[in-house]
DNA sequence: GTCATGACGCAGA
DNA sequence: ATCTGCGCCATGA
């Protein structure tokens, strides 16, 4: 008969099952689901760690295989149905933002995680340059280098690279194309004709002259300033040499001084 | 290690 | 307004 702890195999596989909540399952499989979202039905895997990867279902012809075989590719591991999906997941995929929202970003690379953490910071309704993502991940001349990561973004609507636009104020590309840009930020309530009609006049910062803030236009407290006080700028630096700060909510750069 | 590749940005034509 | 060319830099072949 065989005594508790002669078999060395059995006594492996009850350590590896041991954590209850996790099972041997869960090790070896990533969970997906489908789920309605902003782009139509999306496939999504996640782990125990969070949300992994997300790929609108029209993407893949409706095909979960071909989801399972383009998150393989990445992450090389199969996938596995799951009951329900992850505390948050559905709300932000309907562009309602849940806090509780956890997202894998393992098996990324430091600046992957830094850009992505960078974009995740961009509120609903507004939008940032390439630029700024770069600087905010910690590598300000990365510019190029952080939209290649924006290109292969796993998780499109929960790290939201629809609000990452060109810094001369047109959209630049999209994954899906930028047709599905325009239409997201359009229907964040972005003014993208505001934009566009500042953009064609030089502007690409506005500023108050009662507060002497500088801002992004689309950021929030720009909005809100009062025509009468409002002041357009085509640099930071030009803003700056006026007499202006940049806005601490906004973060737009302190760099250059040219007018 | 070298090299080609890009959801960029900017200056100059 | 557009269209170059060139610098930039993280990746993957």
């Amino acid at each position: 008969m065989m005594l508790n702890g002669a078999d060395p195999i059995a006594d492996a596989l009850g350590a590896l099952a041991a954590p209850p909540p996790t099972g041997l399952a869960d090790k070896v499989f990533t969970a997906w689901l489908a789920a309605p979202s902003r782009l139509g039905e999306v496939f999504v895997a996640f782990t125990g760690h969070g949300v992994q990867f997300v790929r609108p279902a029209e993407t893949l012809h409706g095909d979960i295989d071909a989801f399972a075989e383009s998150y393989r590719d990445r992450f090389g591991r199969p996938l596995r149905p799951a009951a329900r999906a992850p505390s948050g997941l559905l709300p932000t995929l309907r562009g309602r933002p849940a806090t509780s929202l956890r997202l894998d970003l393992r098996g990324l690379s430091e600046f992957e995680r830094d850009v992505l953490t960078a974009t995740r910071r961009i509120p609903a309704g507004e939008t940032r340059p390439y630029g700024w993502v770069a600087r905010e991940a910690g590598r300000p001349r990365a510019v190029r280098a952080a939209g290649s990561v924006l290109a292969r973004n796993p998780m499109p609507l929960l790290v939201p690279c629809h609000r990452v636009v060109r810094a001369d104020g047109r959209l630049g590309d999209y994954m899906f194309g930028s047709a599905h840009k325009e239409k997201l930020l359009r229907d964040e309530r972005v003014d993208l004709d505001e934009v566009v009609a500042l953009a064609r006049q030089g502007v690409h910062y506005l500023g108050s002259d009662t507060t002497g803030v500088v801002c992004f236009p689309t950021c929030h407290n720009a909005r809100r300033i009062d025509p009468a006080h409002r002041h357009g700028f085509r640099s930071v630096g030009a803003a700056v040499a006026a007499g202006y700060r940049p806005c601490r909510t906004c973060r737009p750069a302190a760099d250059a001084t040219s007018a």
